[in-house]
Order: structure tokens, then C-alpha cells, then sequence
DNA sequence: CAGTATCCCGACAGATACTG
DNA sequence: CAGTATCTGTCGGGATACTG
């Protein structure tokens, strides 16, 4: 198994990190924790990371055009990720008074901020899958 | 709205990165990216997130201290996450066959390698926290 | 075209009680 | 102590039909 090799140092800098964002972690109540939650909770999901990694893909795409390339995604839930991720500042919503309505979609520089980190994310997550789903696969065995 | 900036090179960093990740986007069916939604999706569950970091703060914890620590999780649904952790190979856990029994659980050194990338995402959520909750508040005024 | 409005269903979380 | 077992409710997603 191939892995990036974790010093005893690495563990204590991400101990130290931890202890930097959150205080002592023993809060009975995790609210200081939570608004990080809050924000993750709009952009973790699985469609919207779809959305986002497909508008870093292609600069613009209407709401058909999303749907499309989104595989497998329903109106309705399509139409309230956008909604959402709007609203948290991560895309841009142009709308275009023709006749049909014409409707664009594109990621806001924050957005393209958090895409960078999303692309980090799956690229670690790729390098690691097989070794993920090898253990996996063994431990179901037992 | 205090934004690190992006340039339009690293939007196009970010693209040719996709591209290179997913080959073209234009799939059909996203069984591309699903290996890597199915290693996410256990790890970056809410109360396995709480679990990950309490480990790489405390290298240590029995079930009850882990039980105590993610505060509001119930014992189903802590003892599945731990399971699905232990069977990825995100944690170890130890039993001690004393009476009382004793089980010890710590992240392994590949969850160590995904606690650094859940560090760096919560970083960045820390640091635009106020942008998003602001960003939502004022789309919800309207 | 770009969405709403409904209805329906199943997975999954929470609570509680129990056990080796 | 470290978990199962069970039941129950809800919440969110999918499918479908409709509209400005």
C-alpha cells in the first residue's frame, strides 16, 4: 500500500492545528464547530459538487444544460442547489428576458476558491481509492 | 468581501486539472466519479468528520470517551461510522479482553492523511465562514 | 426554457431497552 | 464497558405534471 508517509511531527502539527482552530475541543456543544459545518453542508453535497466541478469545467451553463451534463439529477433538486449555492455566494445567476427565458449559470472567484480546495479533495480521494476500496473489500470478507 | 484572488490562469489551472482528472466531462454517467463519491462519502459524513478530528486531537479513545466527546451522536450511530472508518482503513481499534472489556480506537496513518486534507478544508471554511453567512443572510432578505 | 407544485416512498437517524 | 436490537418518525429525494 502506497502511502504518503505520516511522521510522528505531521500528527503533532495537525493536533496543534486543530487545538488553534477550535480552543479545547472538549465543548459539550459543538456550535463553535458548527458554522464550519454550516458551510460545508451547502457544498459537500453530492450534487452540488457535481455543479460546482461542471461549472469549473465549463465557464457557463444554462439550467437544461446543467441538467444534462449533472446525470441523473431532478428539477427539483437541481433548481434548489442552484438556489442555494447562489445564495452562499458561489455562482452567479444571469437571467436573460428573451423569448424562451434564457438563464446562465457561472462560479463566482469564491466559488472558484472553493473549487481549488474541492480539487485538492478528489485528488487525494483518486490517488487513494484503491487502497480504500481494497480494505474495504477485505474487512467485508471477515 | 476579503477574497483571496483569482486569476483567470488559475481558473484555467483548475479546468485543465478536471480535464485531466475526468478525461472529458461530457459523460453519460458519472461511474467516473463515483469511485471517488464512494470513498467521500464515508469520511465526509458530519459525525464522521467529529470522529477524525477528535482522534487527531486525542490519539487515543475508548467508545464511551469517543461517545462523550462527539457530543449528540447515538451509540448505533457511532459504532457504524466506526466500523465503516475501521473497514477503510481510516482507524484501528483494539480490544483488551479485561473485564471490564477495553476497546481503543486511533486513526492509522492513512487517517492521519485525510485528517491534513480535512484540516485544510476547514481552514478555508474558518476563514470565509463570515462571507458565506453574510452572502446568505442578505439572499434571504429578498 | 426554466423552473414550481405535488405526491410518494425509503433510507436513515434518534431513542430506548437489552446483553456478553 | 462496548456495543446490539428494535421500533418509530421524518426528511429529503425521485417522478411526474404543470406554468409564466
Amino acid at each position: 500500500m502506497d502511502l504518503e508517509t505520516i511522521t510522528v511531527n505531521q500528527k503533532v502539527i495537525s493536533a496543534k492545528k486543530l487545538k488553534k482552530m477550535f480552543g479545547h475541543l472538549d465543548l459539550r456543544d459543538a456550535d463553535l464547530i458548527c458554522p464550519i459545518r454550516d458551510v460545508m453542508a451547502t457544498v459537500s453535497d453530492k450534487w452540488s459538487t457535481l455543479i460546482i466541478m461542471y461549472l469549473g469545467y465549463y465557464p457557463v451553463l444554462r439550467f437544461n444544460e446543467l441538467k444534462k451534463k449533472v446525470y441523473g439529477i431532478s428539477n427539483k433538486v437541481l433548481s434548489e442547489r442552484l438556489k442555494q449555492l447562489e445564495g452562499d455566494g458561489y455562482l452567479k445567476r444571469t437571467m436573460y428576458p428573451e423569448v424562451p427565458i434564457r438563464v446562465e449559470y457561472e462560479l463566482t472567484d469564491f466559488g472558484h476558491s472553493y473549487l481549488q480546495r474541492l480539487i485538492e479533495l478528489t485528488e487525494w480521494a483518486q490517488k487513494y481509492k484503491e487502497c480504500v476500496l481494497s480494505n474495504r473489500a477485505n474487512s467485508q470478507r471477515k
